[in-house]
DNA sequence: GTCTATAACCGGATAGAC
DNA sequence: GTCTATCCGGTTATAGAC
């Protein structure tokens, strides 16, 4: 039901669409999943849940719009300069910058970020709605980041004896775990300084010459 | 109501209430707080939910007694060796041997991991029955770990330009997020060796002398 | 200490009017 | 495209019997 374009931009009808999507972000990263519901998610909108329904078929629809979409903006942001077009020869320092540029624009945006939070722990259950699309997503970022630095590895610039997917697995979990103490705390953690510490010590110990990285 | 004990082990008659928060807390586990219900939490102990608002008022105070009663448990067990008594004389590298042996033994028991990583996602609003909980507790581990960081700086083992706070909090972040990885694939993901992998890193970066981590 | 019964309310989804 | 009405079920908490 819900008019799905091709790709890309949306035609004029879809504001109310993508109205929807963003006051669900803020009830998903406030609630979570289950506690949210369709009615609240409507009256803020301005419609009645019957109308929400019309361009959701169900709540489990929505929560994977959401995510969806999400995601795909997120991609299309990071890759929008430094002339990187896919995710294929980017290399270490590159997946460094785009990992700080992404986390920058996060502190901008707390609901979201939190509705990642909160999902991306109730989806470890594996009857979850977002299961899946959880699963997946941990999967092609372990993929993407082992393989810049195996890229970086076979360049000669990162000691050779180090373990992509070792190290791929720990820089997602230090960026999550980064964000559940922001989460908490948006005001007063300073995610970004955080992961730039973290990412120039870990630099500074597996690249073969020792250069850092430049000051936040 | 329910029979408060002093402290310490409980009476014959409390094995009710300790099948309650048990039960409690792999609910809580798949489910978060809100999407948690008490009659199947009751369902599952084999009473029914009038009967288990005899033991806990409420919901949220049956939550916050899963909470304390775990984090306690946890306390006493981490310093049930190595003669630690109180958190208040812990240096870097005993830090790092209780972490190691918490984590490892939080291998044995998912349910109990997936409470705390759903929760404190959830917990992030102001308005969540756990959220002082989780406050507190990111307080009083920064706290702690920074302290133990900061002792070994004074006594020469670490080197005097590294700053404790931030170092607890990234360690903070690291367990954290590698929870979170661990519970979507407790089967593969090697928690404990990733930790540390990470530990044994950080260490040979900001100590004096270079001396790594025993082997896993 | 546990039960049944009930109050008072909220959940998602569907049907059909306009 | 949005609304109202409705179905059917689930939610916490309380009251009172045994």
């Amino acid at each position: 039901m819900p008019p799905r374009k091709p790709r890309g931009s949306y035609a004029v009808g879809d504001e109310r669409r993508q109205r929807i999507l963003d006051t669900a972000v803020e009830h998903f990263a406030r609630n979570g999943y289950h506690a949210s519901s369709l009615a609240r998610i409507a009256h803020d909108v301005g419609i009645t849940q019957g109308g929400l329904l019309h361009h959701f078929r169900s709540k489990e629809d929505l929560l994977l719009s959401v995510l969806g979409e999400s995601e795909e903006r997120d991609r299309a942001w990071v890759f929008s300069d430094d002339g990187l077009t896919d995710t294929r020869q980017v290399t270490a320092a590159q997946h460094v910058t785009a990992a700080l540029k992404l986390v920058a624009l996060n502190t901008t945006r707390p609901g979201l970020v939190r509705m990642f939070t909160v999902l991306s722990a109730e989806a470890a259950e594996p009857g979850h709605p977002a299961h899946a699309f959880f699963t997946q997503r941990y999967a092609r970022l372990v993929g993407n980041i082992s393989g810049a630095f195996r890229r970086s590895i076979d360049s000669g610039e990162i000691r050779p004896d180090v373990d992509p997917v070792a190290i791929a697995e720990e820089i997602i979990a230090v960026m999550d775990g980064l964000r559940i103490q922001w989460s908490l705390n948006p005001d007063q953690f300073d995610m970004v300084g955080r992961l730039h510490a973290y990412y120039d010590r870990l630099l500074r110990t597996i690249t073969t010459s020792e250069t850092g990285l430049p000051p936040a």
